[in-house]
DNA sequence: AATCATTTTTTAAATGATCATTTAATTATT
DNA sequence: AATAATTAAATGATCATTTAAAAAATGATT
């Protein structure tokens, strides 16, 4: 069924290619060719679907967005009480499918071309807001208003370094680990009573 | 006194302009020209100094590197316990110096470009490996063996990820209030007996 | 099934722009 | 005069993108 278009599975593929060429030059040294080869294609046609290769990191960078949004809503389903929602933001993010070395550092890459691209730009902040929102709603109900958004900057920051050392690491890290490391800090930040009220 | 030589004068003024231009214009797409004409000066000069652009913004990474660790340094010498010795290195990385858009999305592009120079990526290892002894052997006789290593990754993915969300900001950040925010961690930190034992 | 016109997909080659780097000459210092 | 510092212009390499043509798929008509 859903007889797939040419459009489509191409569209798909050379995101693919993008991810795991970017991979292994790096955002910026990554070439059109190198990108095609990955599927035995040429450089002319992903013009040909994407326009351009600015477009198609773009594109690329939305698909990562969107399997991470929908992955957060799977976790968030089967969440039974405030904890639970919580641990669906890093279980998400610390899926098998995202911690990856691989998925890390085109997302680090990202992060660190998004200011110099209006269009990334604005896939960036789409996405920290939709981030940042999550976590305000899910402490709401665990952590006191004074230390809230301490807590909420704590904890968006250690997910973000956490995904830092997976793009820096050569090895494959397992996500259970970091997931049951998540669960040690959230235990700290809802049994502790801590200063600061901004 | 020390009557400088121009050798050294330039060196310090392109390393700045690195940083300014890096900033304005990004680690991969900033041009030799554009570098030079923040000094008035010529990209031919640049690699008259340099030798080549690769080499300058490996001169300007360890610049910068090295005053980070002297700034830690500074602090560590001020420290009289051992929860001051654990501050000195929030301390030095929120100093004002370092804790701006500009020196933070340097590192943030340095870190995204290091796997994939050889030069950059031993300049890391070798950051990274002095900032984990450091967190070691302060956490040592502060938190019991076992929960010692997840504290220490938990502070040092706070780390990373605090000074990732500098570098996307667009307005300073107060230095204090980082600061304060990392105390109040460390304080859960000490506080807090979690699972975990690796 | 077979033919052929039409449209879609793919590519090889051309184009043009951008840069880092080199060279050879000029200007400033010592 | 000799050396150091600086530059303008030349060089050469690398790419993204465009173009024009070829190859594949489609599908309507026998």
């Amino acid at each position: 069924m859903t007889r797939k278009k040419i459009r489509d599975i191409r569209h798909e593929e050379f995101i693919v290619a993008a991810l795991e060429a970017t991979h292994k030059r790096g955002f910026h040294a990554v070439t059109m060719s190198e990108i095609a080869a990955e599927i035995g294609a040429t450089a002319a046609s992903i013009n040909y679907y994407f326009g351009s290769k600015d477009q198609l990191m773009f594109e690329t960078m939305r698909h990562l967005l969107r399997i991470l949004g929908a992955t957060h809503k799977q976790y968030l389903d089967v969440a039974l009480d405030p904890k639970d929602r919580l641990h669906a933001i890093f279980d998400a993010h610390f899926d098998p499918r995202f911690f990856t070395p691989q998925h890390c550092s085109f997302w680090v890459q990202f992060w660190s071309a998004a200011p110099y691209s209006a269009h990334l730009e604005r896939l960036h902040r789409i996405n920290q807001s939709r981030v940042k929102s999550h976590f305000r709603a899910e402490l709401a109900p665990l952590v006191p208003a004074p230390f809230r958004e301490t807590m909420r900057r704590i904890l968006q920051s250690y997910l973000d370094g956490v995904w830092l050392s997976v793009a820096q690491a050569d090895r494959d890290i397992d996500p259970r680990h970091a997931r049951q490391e998540a669960r040690a800090l959230i235990e700290l930040v809802l049994s502790g009573e801590v200063g600061g009220s901004n």
